[in-house]
DNA sequence: TATTGTTATACTCTATAACTATA
DNA sequence: TATAGTTATAGAGTATAACAATA
């Protein structure tokens, strides 16, 4: 039996690369005016509830290196909408927090983000959205992914 | 009303990027013994039905510019791993197709994705397993993202 | 010695645009 | 001129490992 090789479309993987690849590139283009990528609103958005978060903490609650991070960081420095502050208490640390910019720029990329998604998935019955969320949830708890809920 | 800006996880695009990237990073460190990475395990399973095709054709199937399709071509060739021919009617035109080591390897290929992805979702009920698929399927076809099915 | 953060290096993925060789 | 394919260039995303400053 199974002679053959199953098919890219045999696997869930492939679909859920699929559909996220598109939603992302979506997300991508549109904050793409605002002047971020997907990766640096992440970023932004975090550091907006937390105020002042450390770069290795950050790199936690984003699963990145601190190397990724710290690369992230010099680019929204560059784009002046963060900023660095050294840590008195122990001159090894620091602290990053978005400046006045950063901090109107992020409810913007936040409403890109809400008719990005709502664009996306509108297609949906709003029970499937919820029955994909949930999905996704639940594997996300099962295999303990990455990034802890924000709120 | 909405004066903070939504949270990152009340984005489906959010839990789908989580979800996808883990499943992907999991699968490219299986196939990585292998010596391929997981766009060119695509490439190859896709060559492995067609027999031969031409890169502006696989570029099409597998919605990539034909750069990029170029690009990977040429890893695989250096990897002998696939052929290229010429075409002997249109001398602009080649065809890529798999050569014996190639074609050994996909179905070797196949079961790890088989593995990963079994490994990925048997947290799962079957039936929520079936649920994402026809909710990601569904999404596919409204939005007639790149990749027509390959069987 | 261990830790924090940065830097150096490297590789994949992907795009855009220029280019070559046909047709 | 248009098309098939390649090449050149670039940048995001990410990792690993070496490094500097400090603890």
């Amino acid at each position: 039996m199974d002679k053959r090789p199953s098919n890219l479309d045999a696997h869930l993987g492939y679909w859920l690369r699929m559909v996220s690849n598109a939603v992302s590139h979506g997300f991508a283009r549109e904050v793409e005016a605002e002047g971020v990528t997907v990766a640096e609103w992440v970023f932004l958005r975090v550091l907006y509830d937390v105020e002042s978060i450390a770069p290795s903490h950050l790199s936690e609650r984003m699963g990145m290196t601190r190397g990724a991070i710290s690369k992230l960081a010099d680019r929204l420095v560059e784009k002046s909408l963060i900023e660095r502050q050294p840590n008195p208490e122990d001159r090894r640390a620091h602290t990053l927090s978005l400046n006045e910019a950063g901090r109107t720029l992020v409810p913007r990329l936040a409403n890109l983000a809400d008719r990005n998604d709502a664009a996306f998935f509108g297609g949906l019955a709003a029970d499937e959205r919820q029955r994909l969320a949930q999905i996704l949830r639940k594997i996300v708890l099962d295999r303990d992914l990455a990034a802890p809920p924000i709120d």
